[in-house]
Parts: structure tokens; C-alpha cells; sequence
DNA sequence: GTTAGCACTCTCATTCAACGAGTGCTAATT
DNA sequence: AATTAGCACTCGTTGAATGAGAGTGCTAAC
């Protein structure tokens, strides 16, 4: 669809104005507020047209216009300019999310509550349960033939178990042989850093306990990579309730509803691209409850691999620019931490 | 405050009403509905006369009567009847709440949700951390030097793990006899069930590791009993919304406000009594913003020990005979379970 | 192609009256 | 002395009428 610059300029003004007023934009509004140096009722029939393109709508006969999903679609997509995040907003990022904070659920938790603050709408955070330190002790235990009880402890305190099938005939001093070696071998080492080289050495020493050894070093790995499913965090679902499109109550117990379902949260955040900010506008979501709002969304990532995401959730009436500045800006920045954490240990 | 019997039906009549129908209510539909065999009339001179009491409220000048807060407080002390759960309502608590849930915090879940559902209030929980299982291994691993790691493995599957301080001199040696001592001896008991007996046996093996022995039962102890702050359930928020009282977003936004905060919960939950029901009415809770709703709490307990609080919120017109009833049988449920869980074992 | 002018539409807030539910008081009744 | 019928009065609610205001669409002029 491509519009001339008048309507561009039209258009975009509306759902300015809208997203600012939450009232219809009247033509005269718009020739005042937004020095377009045409009349009112040229701005009319140019209104006229992007109606019956699809990308205005009237509440009703002499009303004011209000954007279409469509119209919000066209704004998002051609219009809308990059805002540049002040610098307050930046610092307070900047100063709760660093690489300080050890743990990565602390991270996102921080995150969630962040995003919600800074934009006043809702939060949605994916992350997957993994854990950032470095292994301190790893140490295998027999509870029953067959069965072993792997415990780790990482650098920051945390401690992670898991129970391992292992060859009936294996006993408490085999498992102590692999314990002994991975100790002296990982203690104090990154995960994320493990190459061939510590690899191969320490199957070289384990030559008889090969098979048990890559279930281990396997499980070790997949301690800090996932643990069952990705984690949802909800922020800031209060904030809603301060958009006027939401002072009807049944529309709050609608969306609350969908939200208190974390399976609900899970599909719209996978619903994300992977690269870039994926802006979902009204109907373009898929749960009914959640087809008044939009939702915009990106991933954040640990050596290129897309780790979770995080998303807001407001009204379709939303401050597009700012908002996606603010979730470009908290990926990134998150991306980077991680990085700098990793890179840390 | 004496009523006659007269004044106390009358009372009576007006809470139920307004119970029911959330409208002022006026003499000639007590006189109606109710059969008191006075007139209208008669009724009025009553009202009146409850009104000076401080038991009635007039919302304005010629409207029907509502309950003050006072009002409430002696149709709960005085005038209500115990009313008896219907069979279903019956089955579906025995349905959801019975020992064959194996850990205490599936079972307090559990109660949380089934609690909302039946009252369509809103359901808080008090409970501690504590597991209901019995230890299937125990072991202590040697960290560093002063610092041993205990590692106990329940019945129901779940892993525990504590940092132990030991004295300096302890080695891996002196920790794997203690580890076996106490999985010969504990293996497949009850942690309730301890009793002086076989603790003294395992003292009198462990004559030399006697210090750190008293302190891994403490902790083996301790984990069974408390592992920090109790734990905090919230269920069906989301009921509130039901109630016309609740129509302005500002009072919703209000009282969600509290409610996502841990420590108010428990506050409100701690204020409960050790013994039966405890009611609490309108402006008698300590909070701002559940000031016009009530909560209605009670204990559930092991041992006779209490172990924590389950409570219902709702508006202050509230369906009090009925949510007493269902909590109080449910705290007796959970504490019955609890007791056959624990005999189980 | 743009704009001024104007009649028209629709909502919103206000006013007003009628209505109804309910009270409080008084006087009559039991 | 307690109860009740009767009645005037109060106050919120409802619905209709009204006018203001915002904004449109159309036409004709620029």
C-alpha cells in the first residue's frame, strides 16, 4: 500500500494524537496541532480516503478517527521514527541490569520488574532455568545399583542434583574415580568455556568409565543450558488497569485471566522473531482475550543462540516508538551482560 | 450489646439480604420475605432503633437499610448458624485434599485452589517449607577444608542439600562414616517418628563425631521442619472481580496492590487465632485497602503444633456462614491428612 | 487541487419531571 | 403500651428533552 507524503504525514499525526489522547482526532485537531499548512477540510478528504483504505475508522458518524489495526500496522512498519531513549531512562537500566547480579533467574527477575517500570504497561519475560557459575564440585553418589545421585555446586553457592542411570556393576569407588577426575579437572572452570582439548583429556584419563562419563559430562552441560521448560515472569500487570481502554471491568478479568495462564505468556513470547522487535498489533495475536492490545517482543541471546525473550503488553493505543526503543535497548543490553558475565568467569 | 429476640431477627434478616442481594434493604421486604408477623411499621420503629445502636447504615436519607461493620460483627458472634457443607462440596474437598499427594506443597496448592473454587473468594495460604517425605540416602561430601556438603534424598524423590560447618581437621573418612551410620539407621524411617531410641544408638556409634553428628540431625531435622520463611499462596484473585462492590477499577487496583505483596498476606494470615475461626470484619483489618472486605482464617496443624494459616477474602458482605464453614473444614481436612500422612509413613 | 461555508449527524452533559422505594411521624387501633 | 395504618416527605433512579460541541461530508467558489 503506499501513500503519498500527505497522507503519510496524516496518518501518522492521527495515531499520534490518538496514542496520546485516547480520544478521536478531528480533522481540525490535526491542520492546528500538526503544522501541515493545509485546511481542515482538505485533511478531511485525505481522512476520507484512509478510511476507506482500511487504516482509519469512526466511532461513529462525525466523529473523529481513530487508527485501524491496519492503520497501527502502516505506522509501526513506515512511519513511526526511531526514538532515542533518554539518558535517565538508559542509567536506570544500566543500573539494574548488570553484571553483577549473579544469577541468571535474578537477572531476568530484574528485567521483568524494569521493563514494566520504565514502560507502564505489562511485562512478559521467557528465560530458561540455567545457571551462570562455574563449577566448584561435582561429585557422583550411589544410591542403588543402577542409580547415581550427581551433585554440583557452583561458584555461587547454588547447588544442582540430578539422578543418572548408570550400568548395573558400577560401584561407589568407580563413581569416586570420575568424581575425583571431573574435580580436578572442571573445578573453578566455565561451563561455557569447556572445549575439546579439557574434553578429550579427561576421557582419556575415564577410558573404562567412557559411557558414564558423557552421560555426566552431558548432564553437567544441560544443567546450565535447560532444566525442563523456559520460566515465564509476569510484570506490572497492574499497569493495565491505568489505560482508559481498560476502566470496563470485564475486559480486565478477560485478560487477567489469559495471563494467570503461563502457557498462554509462553506462546505469545515464542511467537517472537528471532532477530529485531516483533511488534504484534491487535488481532495479529492469536488469544482472543489479548486482541485489544499489542505486544512487543524481541530475544535475547548468549553466544548467538536465542535464550529467551522478553516482551510488553499494552493497549493497541500504545507508545510504539518508546516502547520498542525501550525492549531493543533492555536486549541488548541483557544480551550484553551475559555476554560480559561469561566472559567474566 | 443485649437485642431482643425481635431486634435480633430483624438483624438477622437485613445481613442475609443484603448478603444476598448486595441492595439496601427495607421493611416492608423483611416483612415480606421474612416472616417476623409485624408490620412493616413495627419493623421501621426497629430498624431505627438498630440504627442508633450502630448496627444499621443508612446509605442515604429513604433508602433501605445495610449492615455496618458492627452489624456484621454480631450477626457473626451471635445470630449466625452453622450451616452444614453439602455432600459435593464435601467430595470435592476429600477429592482434592487426601494423603495420597505425597509433598506438602502439591497438598497446600491444592487446598489454595480448591479453596477459591468452592467460596468464589479469594484464597490465601500460609505454609511452611517443609517436606513430608522420609530419607531414602543420606551423605556428607567433604567441600573444603571446614565446609562439608549434606546431601539427603527423600522417598518421594526430592533432594535437599545443606553446607555444613565442620572442624577443620574432618576428613572425607570421618564424613563417610557418618553418612553410612546414619543410612543404615535412618534408611526408610519416618523423620516425625524419631525417637529418643534410635538417636542414642547412632550417638553411641559416632562417639568420636558426636559434635557434628548433633548438628547434621538439627539440619536433617530442621529441613523436615522449616527451611526459612513460610510460604505464601494466593488464589483466585481474580473472584474479587465478581463482586459488584469491586466494579470501580480504582478499588480493584487498590486492593491488587496489597495482594501482591508477600508480607501483608502473611501479616493478615498471622493474625489469625491458634484455635477455630477467626473473623475478621471490614475496618478490624489492620491494612487500608481490605478495609471494606473481610477475611476468614483458621489453622491447620501437625502434632498439635499449628503449621500455618488458610484464609478466604471477600467483601464485607460476604457469605459468612457458608466460607466459615468451608474453612473450617478444610483446615480440618488438611490437618487430618496431614496426621494419616505422617502415620502412613 | 484546495478551501470556505454550511447543513447535518451524533455524542455528551444537563435539565426536568415522573416514579418508586422507603422512611419517619402521627394518630388510630388493639 | 405496643402495634399498625396512613400519609407526607426525601432522595436516588430513569427516561425524555434539550442544547452545546465536535466533527463530518458536500457543494461551490477560489
Amino acid at each position: 500500500m503506499e501513500l503519498d507524503i500527505r497522507k503519510k504525514k496524516i496518518l501518522a499525526a492521527i495515531v499520534r494524537d490518538f496514542i496520546e489522547t485516547a480520544e478521536p482526532v478531528g480533522s481540525r485537531t490535526i491542520s492546528r496541532k500538526y503544522d501541515l499548512k493545509v485546511s481542515p477540510a482538505t485533511i478531511r478528504n485525505e481522512m476520507a480516503d484512509l478510511e476507506e483504505m482500511g487504516l482509519l475508522e469512526q466511532p461513529y458518524t462525525s466523529a473523529g478517527r481513530i487508527p485501524s489495526n491496519l492503520g497501527y500496522r502502516y505506522y509501526v512498519d513506515y512511519l513511526m521514527e526511531k526514538v532515542a531513549l533518554n539518558n535517565e531512562v538508559k542509567s536506570i537500566i544500566h543500573g539494574n541490569i548488570h553484571s553483577k547480579i549473579r544469577e541468571l533467574e535474578e537477572l531476568i527477575q530484574e528485567t521483568t520488574k524494569t521493563l514494566s517500570q520504565i514502560t507502564n504497561y505489562t511485562s512478559l519475560v521467557l528465560a530458561p532455568q540455567m545457571s551462570m557459575g562455574m563449577i566448584q564440585m561435582v561429585q557422583l553418589l550411589l544410591i542403588e545399583p543402577g542409580k547415581a545421585l550427581v551433585v554440583i555446586i557452583t561458584d555461587t553457592g547454588q547447588i544442582e542434583n540430578r539422578i543418572l542411570d548408570i550400568p548395573e556393576g558400577f560401584t561407589k569407588a568407580d563413581l569416586d574415580l570420575i568424581s575425583s577426575v571431573l574435580n580436578v579437572r572442571l573445578k573453578k572452570s566455565n561451563i561455557h568455556k569447556w572445549d575439546k582439548c579439557i574434553l578429550s583429556d579427561i576421557y582419556s584419563q575415564l577410558v573404562k568409565q567412557q559411557k558414564v562419563l558423557s552421560t555426566v559430562i552431558d548432564l553437567l552441560t544441560s544443567i546450565y543450558w535447560e532444566e525442563g521448560e523456559d520460566k515465564v515472569y509476569l510484570g506490572g500487570a497492574l499497569n493495565i488497569l491505568n489505560q482508559p481502554e481498560f476502566k470496563d471491568i470485564t475486559k480486565v478479568k478477560r485478560l487477567f485471566q489469559l495471563l494467570e495462564k503461563e502457557d498462554v505468556i509462553r506462546n505469545v513470547l515464542q511467537d517472537a522473531e528471532e532477530d529485531g522487535v516483533t511488534v504484534r498489533i491487535g488481532d495479529e495475536n492469536k488469544y482472543e482475550g489479548i486482541q485489544e492490545c499489542s505486544v512487543i517482543t524481541a530475544t535475547y541471546k548468549l553466544d548467538g543462540k536465542v535464550l529467551g525473550t522478553i516482551g510488553v503488553l499494552g493497549p493497541t493505543r500504545m507508545q510504539y516508538p518508546h516502547a520498542v526503543a525501550i525492549v531493543e535497548f533492555l536486549t541488548q543490553t541483557l544480551t550484553a551482560t551475559l555476554k560480559k558475565k561469561i566472559e567474566d568467569i
